[in-house]
DNA sequence: CTGAAAGCGCTAACAC
DNA sequence: GTGTTAGCGCTTTCAG
């Protein structure tokens, strides 16, 4: 079969000029007479207009990135899901990148990115400011969804950091209280962990865990925040991505602290690891340890018990994400917080 | 900030011409020295060939498509995840589509595809042969993964295509015994649902339902095939894709076939939905039913009992893809069926 | 070994 | 309203 039909063609065998095709077809002014024909020819001939050349000749090319830690955790499949949704109901392409949380991968996908002229990126970011600020300078429109890039080591971390991350899950946080003027889209983590952490409250828990994976620094601040100090650290831990190291780390502080009652994580591979852990130390839930999991996923309530999580709407954040970085023409999109809810299944008992 | 550096700016500060430039990028002969100059002021200036550029005169895009019915089943998440590594590694984008398993976004995504002129597709197909044959014939070099698009409906569909798909379970299936002429990455269904039906018929069941959905007909031709002649049509069932419509279906089936003693799913989304109308139900598993899962995700563990399942490798199955869909050129790669294994967690039980 | 030049398919000035 | 033309950034003959 031979190559498609270009505007050259359909002008030719309309007996128009091509700029009369490209009018037609974008909509432009064009006698009634000669858009009927146009479009009749085009239609014959099967006519697609090559994105490559608009793309070149426009120097930019539509659609978007979108780049994900892992799509194998369900959330981020949700997320995703969200994306593609709006950007199919745009006609727009997504060139997607699964980063594995790693900055350095992140760095080669958004590389790969610029390569090909993509200049709108949906971005669940992995690398810190050090990677994200030269993107933005580039002109890259760039959307953060789920969480934002932790400041770079030098600037003053710790505080400064926490600082801004409470303030923005506030009602109107002013657009420069964030770093990085980009807009983003996340849950609101703070109130989603504070819920928790009463209810747990409520339930008569004194020590209660968080164990989270990267980015998710918001959440453990909340979460330091709900507890109020003075806050022990070593309920506090980490695991670093894998569900391997999400296993170790639940494994680890179950055993390094038997005198823990409840844990919240800050991710559905963190609670998955927490199931396994408990289960593996024959540790009761609820009846020995009460479990709060971020992020509603359909197998939550497979488990048995069925798990509380805190639920993110990760499809609508992903829709929104879209919204805003299609949308990004001119002004700047302030950012959206979305509300989390707290739902109660079974894995959370009182205090034994 | 100005527009990134084109190979033009880099042949005029290197002091040669484009083609030169072109050529060293492209591990083209140059002299040591002029390489090297180049090489520098490239770096320097930050350049990055444009796609866009490449695409056009080369007529076509590099990369590759991907089409999924929905990436928040887990499996499909693993699928891509192969692929995305694969890509990566080769440093192609991909462009992701979700098609909601409807024919009708698969089409339109297609069409999508076709106006980038991305000319290479790994699809976990939703349309019939009718979609695809066109889009073979257009030139598109496609991969189905995951399973093949069923016979249009006015050939023969029924024994035809249940033949040639047995047919490709066998060893060194012919490749015309394919319908559609276009290599394929699958899983061994046959062989994993004859393992498992034969372990559950060591457990003592005799009446064993298979609950599948859209795309497990060859799953439910290998369970036909299994449980051997007369096969109870009624216990063969199937929901339509959402997850409702798969808890209607094995809410419908416990209903209405109180007698059967074991169900094997045609796929993780039916799996969690048996789980689930079991429990809605007081079934208990696996005392009243067993359950075995088509796809081994993370949480078939979490479940209590675990879920015993036919896993099927859907990462090596993405990469697999990619690589077949990459290295395309010229001949046309034979199709690879990868194992199942049968993993025995708790949901099988004897036969009460 | 290297440069000049011709487009790839399209849109946007600019003329008519 | 419509046609002509000049590129977008790149690769690739074709000369030199």
């Amino acid at each position: 079969m031979d190559r498609r039909a270009t505007i050259k063609d359909v002008a030719e065998a309309a007996g128009v000029g091509v700029a009369t095709v490209s009018r037609v077809l974008s909509g432009g002014s064009a006698s009634p007479q000669t858009r009927e024909r146009v479009l009749a020819v085009a239609a014959q001939l099967d006519y697609r207009p090559s994105a490559l050349g608009r793309n070149l000749r426009q120097r930019r090319t539509g659609g978007m990135g979108l780049l994900v830690p892992d799509l194998t955790d369900t959330f981020y499949g949700q997320l995703a899901e969200g994306v593609l949704a709006c950007a199919r109901s745009a006609g727009e392409p997504v060139v997607l990148g699964s980063t594995g949380g790693d900055p350095e991968q992140e760095s080669e996908l958004i590389g790969m990115l610029l390569e090909q002229s993509v200049d709108r990126l949906i971005a669940v970011p992995s690398g810190d400011s050090d990677t994200w600020t030269p993107v933005i300078r580039a002109g890259m429109t760039v959307v953060f969804a789920d969480r934002l890039p932790s400041h770079a080591t030098e600037e003053h971390a710790g505080t400064a950091a926490l600082a801004d991350l409470m303030a923005l899950d506030g009602l109107g946080a002013a657009a420069q209280a964030r770093p990085l003027d980009v807009p983003a889209v996340l849950a609101d983590d703070r109130a989603g962990i504070r819920t928790a952490v009463r209810y747990l409250r409520g339930l008569g828990h004194k020590r209660i865990a968080f164990l989270g994976g990267p980015g998710h620094d918001r959440r453990a601040a909340a979460f330091r925040e709900a507890v109020g100090a003075p806050v022990d650290e070593e309920l506090v831990v980490f695991g670093t991505g894998s569900r391997d190291s999400a296993y170790a780390a639940a494994s680890g502080l179950f055993q390094s602290r038997p005198d823990l009652s409840a844990v919240v994580t800050g991710g559905n591979v963190l609670g998955e690891a927490a199931v396994l852990a408990a289960r593996e130390l024959d540790l009761r839930v609820p009846r020995d340890v009460s479990l709060v999991m971020y992020d509603d996923v359909p197998w939550a309530e497979l488990c048995s018990p069925p798990l509380t999580v805190i639920a993110q709407p990760g499809r609508d954040m992903g829709y929104r994400a879209a919204e805003l970085v299609l949308r990004a023409g001119g002004r700047r999109p302030r950012s959206v917080v979305l509300p989390t809810e707290l739902i109660i299944r079974g894995s959370c008992g009182p205090r034994r």
